[in-house]
RNA sequence: GGGUCGGUGUCCGAGUGGCCAAAGGAAGCAGACUGUAAAUCUGCCGGCUCAGCCUACGGGGGUUCGAAUCCCUCCCGGCCCA
């Protein structure tokens, strides 16, 4: 089966410009692109997608590149996003752009393949180009009543508190040029993304059939959403990051954890390489043996494993079995060192656990409360627990007999958050 | 530049001199039920040395016993005109 049917299958189609991409991918091997804006200093789990695309691309023989948006970046896109931004300064995006690239080189192989993906950046050759030439050569072939028929512009146009500027107007016409300069210097002749991105990329298109009269292509995915129809990616403490300082592996494994029982399988179709079989397997899993939460399990172990690397999702897999097994204190020794190696922790010096701590302030030092009020309110509500048991009176201290092992104790608080205390010999 | 409407807590959005830490909704948090799911129900939802105090309604200044609410000024945004 081709690259195409394959995406079909899994769902990752949402729309194409043409249904003769199919013979296209088949049939020969070509370039393909997908852009990436240094937004933020990290890719987060919604951009896994495109990622993973790029991936496939490179296993089924074509050559991936992937474009740092190091010059539309900053102009800022204005697809799917319902109000002016605030520019980047210069510095911003180069951090960005740095930690950004490194990321990528995790997940396509850039290295001697013959079809070694690309990674450019498209501040390369348009932080060059003079307008008048933009204007002349680009802007000529796009009329502006079509432009603001495109729904991220007539969006923001018919909102009533929020324009668009003349600058983010024109980043569909910067995107478009992307698209021609790759096509005629690196013979890039298919463009992908989200589905928001769809007006960006026919108009690339658009572009070099006016200026080459030759045919490019675009394909776009669905966006990935949760079930109840917001963005995906986004957790109760924010972004799922892929960068382990921003999101750490043991609250990435957790998200991935929890999805919910209908967006499992599709999850499974975008983010991970299993079979169809396999897949076929675990929706039937999910239905009749739902309380086990199988799929979500492999999800969240594959994801993890693509992401943070396999060493990682054992030690998070692990740690979140012990973390959430009932007798946490029979664990000991070696055994819960093991455990917790990579759960969420901190230390505190054994000399002042000793004298105990009140247990509203080793919920703030744990990171489990932003403020005293907010701890307060969460051991009213019996939402605080050290070691599995509730704790219910504000003005309780936790000592030293807590400590299981001698060494380490678990504070929890709600649900699912928690963290581990470690006791520290030294004083500092 | 002119006119006009607007800037309220995480977001949306009421409030037009005291009863306002500010209606309502959403998000979020905790609890119950479950499966570390969804739905539902209950409570919470600025901070603190917590029956009190402090900080907050774009910024600054003023009027007043008292302002998110009135006045001045500045900043920012929408729309219309130039």
């Amino acid at each position: 089966m081709g690259i195409f049917d394959q995406m079909k299958r899994r769902g990752l189609i949402s729309q194409v410009t043409d249904e003769a991409l199919k013979s296209v991918l088949d049939s020969s091997k070509v370039s393909a692109y997908i852009g990436f804006d240094p937004t933020a200093d990290s890719l987060h789990v919604g951009h896994l997608v495109q990622i993973f695309n790029l991936r496939r691309l490179q296993e089924y023989g074509h050559r991936p590149i992937a474009v740092a948006g190091g010059g539309t970046g900053m102009i800022g896109d204005p697809s799917g996003k319902n109000e002016e931004r605030i520019l980047l300064d210069q510095q911003q995006l180069d951090d960005n752009l740095e930690k950004i690239r490194m990321q990528l080189q995790k997940f396509i192989d850039f290295g001697e393949v013959s079809n070694k993906a690309l990674l450019l950046n498209n501040a390369d050759w348009l932080s060059s180009i003079s307008l008048v030439d933009f204007l002349r050569e680009v802007g000529k072939h796009f009329s502006v009543n079509q432009m603001v028929a495109k729904d991220s512009v007539r969006s923001r146009l018919l909102e009533r508190e929020q324009g668009i500027s003349y600058t983010e107007f024109s980043y569909m016409l910067l995107q478009a040029y992307d698209f021609l300069h790759l096509f005629d210097n690196y013979d890039c002749v298919l463009q992908m993304g989200a589905s928001d991105q769809w007006g960006n990329i026919t108009a690339g298109i658009e572009l070099i059939r006016k200026k080459r009269r030759k045919a490019a292509y675009g394909l776009t995915t669905p966006l990935v959403l949760k079930a109840d129809g917001t963005k995906f990616g986004k957790s109760d403490s924010g972004t799922v990051w892929l960068d382990a300082e921003k999101t750490s592996p043991y609250q990435f494994y957790q998200y991935f954890l929890r999805v919910e029982d209908e967006m499992v399988g599709g999850y499974l179709r975008s983010f991970t390489w299993l079979t169809d079989d396999e897949l076929e397997d675990l929706d039937l899993l999910t239905k009749e043996k739902a309380k086990e939460r199988r799929a979500q399990k492999v999800l969240a172990f594959e994801i993890t494993r693509l992401v943070h690397g396999p060493e990682m999702a054992e030690n998070v897999k692990r740690a979140s079995e012990a973390l959430f097994s009932e007798d946490i204190t029979t664990l000991s020794g070696e055994l819960l060192d093991i455990a917790i190696a990579d759960a969420p922790s901190y230390q505190i010096p054994s000399l002042v656990i000793s004298e105990g701590v009140p247990i509203v302030d080793l919920l703030i030092e744990a990171g489990l409360a932003k403020s005293k009020s907010e701890a307060r309110k969460v051991v009213d509500q019996g939402g605080a627990y050290i070691n599995n048991i509730r704790v219910t009176d504000q003005a309780a201290l936790v000592s030293s007999s807590s400590l299981i092992d001698g060494r380490a104790l678990l504070v929890r608080r709600g649900k699912k958050d928690y963290a581990v205390v470690r006791a520290s010999s030294q004083v500092e």
